[in-house]
DNA sequence: AGATCAACCTGTGAGC
DNA sequence: TGCTCACA
DNA sequence: GTTGATC
């Protein structure tokens, strides 16, 4: 699942790639509900666009367009199976390639997605800005205030978005691992050097997984279709029944808000 | 306000 | 091999 | 992964 670390890899490398080339010819496909801008406009503002850079913020890759309409951008969302592949050559097309943009240079940039909950849109005016903070770097004053008077669970606080932006599934279970505390505390009830001991530790497994290059679980690979390898460095998430590496205690899964959450139960309170 | 569940989709692996 | 169920 | 309805 693409989560922030992930999706800083893949803007990466889309960067690397694409970045001075010039977008020559776009096809889009037929799923129009992946579409937050209507097809015409979308083909419009991509055809003969300058990729200046590409970037994250949040989820979200924002592509920095110079066109001749003036600058643009393009933002896309990978939702849980989105995957942005940069091809050399005309490769054979893969099930489920929902748009081709074909560089000047002659590769091509294509976005896959079997399970279609990703967003592409074209924005030509006004800067692009996710609803809630980027967690790397938060102050950590305005992270204790946002969350300490919360009556949600701890998780759901982390997975809303307009918190912060960025956490998901694995990081937050990874990230509440580190601090320990257990996923169904209520945000009001987790104490403020435990807010510390959260704060660091999603600095920390966010900088560990995108020098990993982000966590390949189900079929996540980069931009140039390599896979990451911080799943290698789960402490929790989908070890449901395997010893904890810390205390050998069995993991835990409980569902939360209908998703699976992971925990310690000896190392975590 | 917060919790739960369904919806949006397809693929994969487990178990029978 | 095929069906269903759980899960991402 | 996100959103919207309902209790």
């Amino acid at each position: 699942m693409p989560e922030l670390p992930e999706v800083e890899t893949v803007a990466r490398g889309l960067h690397k790639r694409l970045a001075g080339d010039r977008i020559r010819e776009v096809w889009i496909g037929p799923h129009k509900k992946l579409l937050q801008s209507p097809a015409r406009q979308m083909e419009r503002v991509l055809n003969g666009a300058l990729i200046v850079a590409f970037r994250r913020v949040g989820k979200h890759i924002v592509g920095q367009l110079e066109t001749a309409e003036g600058p643009a951008q393009w933002v896309i969302h990978l939702g849980m199976t989105g995957r942005c592949l940069v091809y050399d050559a005309a490769a054979e097309m893969e099930k489920h390639t929902h748009l081709v943009a074909t560089m000047e240079s002659g590769c091509e940039m294509r976005y896959v997605d079997p399970r279609r909950f990703g967003k592409l849109k074209v924005l030509t005016r006004g800067e692009f800005h996710a609803a809630g903070a980027e967690p790397l770097g938060a102050d950590r004053e305005k992270f204790y205030e946002r969350f300490h008077r919360r009556k949600t669970p701890i998780k759901s606080a982390l997975l809303n978005q307009t918190l912060l932006t960025g956490i998901g599934n694995i990081y937050a279970d990874e990230s509440l691992f580190r601090a320990g505390i257990r996923p169904r505390r209520r945000a009001d009830r987790v104490t403020r050097a435990e807010y510390e001991r959260l704060y660091d530790g999603i600095q920390q497994v966010l900088t560990e997984a995108i020098a990993a290059g982000g966590s390949s679980v189900s079929d996540y690979v980069g931009a140039e279709g390599e896979r990451g390898f911080f799943q290698l460095q789960h402490r929790v998430y989908q070890r449901t029944g395997e010893p904890c590496l810390v205390c050998g205690a069995e993991i835990q899964r409980v569902v939360l808000g209908g998703r699976s959450s992971h925990y310690c139960p000896h190392c975590q309170r």
